[in-house]
This record gives C-alpha cells, structure tokens and sequence, in this order.
DNA sequence: ATACTGTGTTGCGCAAAACACAACATGACT
DNA sequence: AGTCATGTTGTGTTTTGCGCAACACAGTAT
C-alpha cells in the first residue's frame, strides 16, 4: 500500500484505461494490472469492474478513491510542512561562559541571526565549568566555552579559536607591585588576585606547582570579569584570557605585564553531543562557526 | 511509504530502542535500521537522534508520528468499513419480464432477500425484448427474462429453466372451436389470439411460415398475461409459456391442447454483463440462481 | 590498561517482489 | 474471416528487502 501505487490507483480511476493509465504512470500495461490486482488483493474487493472493452469503478473502488485521494493529500500536507520547516528553524539554547559572551558569542550570534532568523534563541551564561554538565544532561543544545581540560564523555568540541592568558597588573602599581612591571614577575612576592576556580585557576595551579612556587595571594575573586577591576583597584596582578580582557570596559585601565609566565593558553570553541548535532539548527551554528573559524 | 514501515515507526518511536523494537516487529536489527533510513530519505529529514547510547524522536519525528498515526488510523477505519460492507450489500437493480414475475421471480426473489438482506433491491418489470438492451446500457444490473433468439453481445445468460408453449382453449369452447378440443388443432381455421410481439410470436409466426399456414387471427393482444383472460372469453386459441398459465389466476378457467403443435420451448434466465457479474451483489444472485437450477 | 558489553550501522549474499517484453484471450468492427 | 483494441498471463531480468556476520563506538568491569 504504497503512495506510489495510490497514485497510480487514482490515475487509472480517472483515465479509466489500463493502456492509457499505464503511460501516464510510465508503467507497462502490466504491471499496471498488477498493482490493481495487489490492490484489490490488500483491499479484499474488486475496485474496478472490467470488461474487455470498458473499465469502471466498482463501489468498493469509489470508497477507495476517497481514501486515496484524503491519505496523498495528508502525505502532501505533511511534506510541504516539514519543507518548509526545512528553512531551518526551531530552537536553539545556547549556554555561554562569560568568557565567551565577551569574545566570540556577538559575532557568532550576529551571523547565525542573519543567516537563520526563524531560530528561536535562547541564551544563558554562567561558568564554563557548568557549560559541559548543561550540554550533557540535554538541558542545553550547544555551549559557547573554553575547552575543558578533560575532554568528558560524549561530548563534541569544534575549537573555533585561542586567546592567551595574560598577566595585568594597574596602571599606577603601588610599592609592592612597582618593580615586577619591567623586571621579571615574581609570583612569590607579588600579591595576587586569583580566581576562586575555573580553568585559570587550574591553568595557574599547575604552573606554581610545577615551578614549586607558593604564591602571594591578596583576593580571590569568582568570574574573570570581576578580576579587572580587582586589579584596576590595585589589588595586585592577575591572570584572565586576552580576548576577555580586550573586551571589557576596564581595558585601559590595567596594564598587560610582557615578563610574565607562559601559561597553557585558552581555547575557546563549541561544546555539544553528537545527538544534538543532528538537529539542523544546531548543526547549522556548529557549521557557521567552523566557517568562521577557517 | 508502506503502512507496514509507518507501524515499524511507530513500534521505535515508542520504544526508542532498534533491538527491542526490531524484535517487537520481527525484523532484523539491520532491516529496522535501514527501514528507517528509507523513511527518514523520503521525508527529507531525521526522525530519530541517534547516539550510541539512546535514541529519541526529532521535531521531524515527532510530527511524522502525528502523520503515521493518522495515516494508519484512516486505513484501518477504511478497512474495517469495507470489511463490514463486505457482507454482500449495495443495490441490485432487476428488471423482470412478465413471464419471469409469473415464474421464477417469486422464488429467486425470496431466496435472495433472505440470503442476502442488506441488498437494496429495485425490480423493474417490462417486457422480455426491452430486459437485454437495459441491462447492456447499465440501466439495470440484471434481468430475469426468457432467452432472447440471437444472443446479443456481451450479454451473459444462464439458464434456469425451460417451460414449453402450450395452446390453451376456452372450457366452454364456441362452435367453432369445439371440434378441435379432442381433434388435431387446425390453426388455418380456429380462431386464434396473438400476442402482438415478442418471443412467442415469433415462435409461432415461425412454426406456421414453416408450415405454410395462414393464421385465423381473431385478435391480437400485447403480453402474455393478457391473453389467458382473452383466451378464457372464448375469442380462440393461443400459446402461452406454462409457466405463466400455471401462476395465472385464470388458469382453472381455460384448458390445455394436447393435440397441439409443439413449438420450441421458453427458455427463462438471467441476463447480465460480464461487467456487473464482478459485482458482488449481481454474483450472488447469479451464484443463486445457478444453485436452485441444479 | 584491557577486555567485555550493549547498541546501532554497514558489507554482502540471497530470496522475494516488481518490472518489461512477448504471447495470449476476448470481443468488436469491417 | 481478418484486424484492431484492450486487458491479462507467462517468463526471464532487474530491483528491493532481508538476515547474517562483521564493524564502530562508547561505557563498564576486571
């Protein structure tokens, strides 16, 4: 009982000839007779009558008509819909690290606006370290994070970019700071304002504890972005992605500290599940940004 | 787009795991898989999202679940209303001769009406010549009428009985009908009643070219059921199918020749077309008649 | 670490279904 | 009687669908 054979059916009830309906369906003549015949076998009635000059519809075959022609039209009704539904759409919920929103989310968001407008969006932001366990559990479709350090389960990393790390310190460093700004940093003496966690922290973790050094702690502080003006105030250095700082109101007001450590540097991209990849708009944002990233 | 592959679907969309679902469905594992691959290729999208771990409906899926459900709901519900009219029913449209309302048709009729009581019956009556030609233009599904001489085309008949022509007389035969009462019939001479057309008179316009006899023709009238009560006021002779003497009101009130010509008998059945003995309704009474002919 | 388990997918041979071509059957027309 | 029109049936070929086995992949246990 395939549409095709419905087609077919309906053709032959119009036409009302085996030869000319054949044609039409670009069929031999026999195998039109036999779909009728299948047909009428899954119907358990004659739809048509024969005669070896005419054809008509039985009474059983007018029923049928109406049935065909109702399930094809549903069938056309539905894939139209689903066509034009094609244009993707639906929703997409994004989860954003503040370090994210302030470097590449606007441009991302901008061009996957414009490209997808029918996308109903949803943003949230919070740490990178909840971006993962939001994308896992499914409440979130896609992330906007820095990589994590272990790359979890099931999870789908697209980088799109690498920001560094970068030392700042104030502009008009007090006593304890003035020297470390053209000599080499000294994170024993120099008072420092570290994120309580987050991979900065970690990333600056491992680097004391790989030097054996014990740091001067002055602040800790939650989030990259309350660091600046921690530092701005004077608080002592710190540690937060380039591209956070180049983006933040505070830029001019702190000094990027060029004899400091290397640490590991930021990278930045996108985090789904390989399930949540196979939903168009969210494979057309994981496609948008790997465009841009080229 | 098979109704079967629409219920495989349905099967996965509510289990949302291939091995259960393709053991649930009798099917291979790789036979569901590839089952739904066709789908999800017809519809232009996923219907499912796939991870190596759980399965769950996409949007597309989601709504093609709505579509399958409908889709087989409607079969089923047209199934079932074919199958209910399968307990033969629809119309039958009869035409009966004359003669055939006098002998077969009373007996066919009720036999059939028991049978099959959900046939919505129309009789028509007329004439033996009219019954071919309505049921060759449609007019009428079927006619109970005796054989006509040449067989028409595409006309099928079956037989059902033969009645032979009898001569019948007034009891209280006239003078000049009385001698032939116990003599040989000397149709030059005995007044006769004539049908005005139809199988009888042909019969007899034939038998007395054949022996080169020129009727005493005392009147004519037209239809057999017309002449017993002619032949019963003493106006002559005449043949009528025993059939309808024997069913006639009158037929205590005139008397059979026995030394009479023997004209070709009637031959009484049912007429159709091959066109409508695919009909359920017209076969069954066909199938019926050809039982009690038996 | 390594093997094992659960799950869906793919390669491949085979069997059933569908098809086209040709022959046939039937009835009408000449 | 022959020819035409039309639907059906026989037969060999192509296409489709299926099952089995192997694979891919991710979690979990030893």
């Amino acid at each position: 009982m395939d549409n095709r054979e419905l087609e077919i059916f309906l053709t032959l009830a119009e036409l009302l000839h085996f030869g000319r309906a054949s044609q039409v369906c670009n069929l031999s003549a026999s195998a039109l007779t036999r779909t009728i015949q299948r047909l009428e076998e899954q119907v358990g009635q004659p739809l048509f009558l024969r005669d070896n000059r005419t054809v008509s519809l039985s009474a059983a075959g007018e029923q049928f008509r109406i049935y065909a022609r109702q399930a094809l039209q549903e069938w056309q009704q539905f894939h139209t819909a689903i066509k034009s539904e094609q244009t993707i759409a639906g929703t997409l919920s994004i989860y954003a690290s503040i370090t994210a929103v302030y470097s590449l989310l606007p441009d991302l968001l901008e061009s996957y606006r414009n490209a997808y407008p029918e996308v109903q969006l949803e943003l949230r932001t919070g740490t990178a370290e909840q971006a993962v366990g939001q994308v896992q559990t499914g409440e979130i479709d896609l992330a906007v994070a820095a990589l994590p350090d272990r790359n979890r389960s099931q999870i789908e990393f697209l980088p799109i970019t690498t920001t560094p790390l970068v030392f700042i310190a104030p502009l008009q460093p007090e006593s304890s700071i003035a020297l470390t700004i053209e000599e080499q940093l000294d994170l024993s003496k120099t008072p420092l304002v570290l994120p309580q966690a987050g991979l900065s922290r970690r990333r600056l973790d491992k680097w004391l504890k790989s030097k054996r050094i014990s740091p001067n702690i002055s602040s800790e502080v939650s989030g990259n972005e309350a660091i600046i003006p921690m530092v701005k105030l004077g608080c002592g250095v710190s540690i937060v992605p380039q591209l956070v700082l180049e983006r933040s109101p505070f830029r001019d007001e702190v000094q990027i500290l060029k004899n400091a450590p290397q640490l590991e540097p930021y990278v930045v991209g996108l985090c789904s599940t390989k399930r949540n990849l196979q939903r168009s708009s969210v494979q057309a944002f994981w496609q948008l940004a790997e465009d841009q990233s080229l």
